[in-house]
DNA sequence: ATGGTAGTCGCACTA
């Protein structure tokens, strides 16, 4: 069987940016993209855009103006679920099966705002109770669910060299050991492979988000990698390749993350 | 310690 390829792109408003998704399916053409922020109510989804870009197959989880998350696939689904996390009603989660048995989850988990206090910040508290329901999520399902992927922008740089300096990032909301820890304990809930460590090795720097707020966004190149996918231990075998197409970042008018994309011999 | 940019919605909010 041919490797599946799935992405993950959070596209900062997809009604903005359909033109850069039409021109970076017509370049990678993955098997299956997971959009985050889509910024959207599910009417206004540019659905004839994907469709004719080979992509019939929608599942959309939309709001107006803020979040949201869309998939996009060659396959078809078997499945399509919505979970609403901390009774919010935000549109930050969806869940596909494919025609295998194959389970994929698209999360946008909360941002945090900027105050990494969750007794003043109500968004980090947010936050924090988001990745404490993934992990009770993780542990409730792990034994069931073997064939699983998990993909999204996850608003934490796990790892020391997951942004440009681990000791200036500290106390920035995204990587402070809180935030990590945290996403840490998500990962051993359902023994997470993070799959593009699997390949780049944790010593080098690695990201998938540039900030607007750069002169030079490549010159400073003051990244954070937020955005991830994990595959269950059964696929592990399977994985052939990942890569972050940074130069998604400099295209015009661009989102201000890369899409990262996985191949693996789903089996 | 600050401010820098971007998108949506409408003159504020989120990232």
């Amino acid at each position: 069987m041919a490797p599946l390829t799935i992405a993950t792109w959070n596209i900062n408003s997809v009604r903005l940016r359909i033109g850069l998704v039409e021109r970076f399916l017509a370049e990678q053409a993955p098997d299956v993209l997971c959009l985050q922020e889509i910024k959207t109510i599910e009417d206004a989804f540019p659905r004839n855009a994907l469709i004719e870009a080979g992509y019939p197959h929608l599942a959309i989880a939309g709001q107006k103006g803020y979040h949201g998350v869309a998939i996009a696939s060659k396959r078809p689904f078997t499945r399509i679920e919505k979970d609403d996390w901390c009774e919010m009603g935000d549109a930050r989660h969806l869940r596909v099966a494919f025609e295998d048995g194959l389970l994929l989850d698209n999360f946008y988990i909360p941002a945090g705002g900027d105050v990494p206090d969750p007794m003043v910040n109500p968004k980090f508290d947010h936050k924090l109770r988001f990745l404490r329901e993934m992990v009770a999520w993780g542990e409730a399902r792990r034994t069931r669910e073997t064939r699983a992927i998990v993909v999204g922008d996850f608003n934490v740089a796990p790892l020391e060299h997951d942004v440009w300096s681990h000791k200036k990032l500290l106390d920035v909301v995204s990587h402070t050991p809180v935030e990590t820890e945290l996403l840490a304990e998500v990962q051993a809930a359902h023994d997470w492979v993070d799959a593009v460590r699997h390949f780049v090795p944790e010593t080098e720097k690695l990201y998938s988000w540039w900030s607007y707020r750069a002169a030079d966004w490549s010159a400073a190149d003051k990244g954070r990698r937020l955005d991830h996918i994990w595959v269950t231990p059964a696929l592990k075998d399977g994985l052939v390749a990942t890569r972050t197409l940074r130069e998604a970042r400099g295209w015009p008018q661009p989102s201000d993350h890369a899409p990262v994309i996985l191949e693996l011999d789903a089996g």
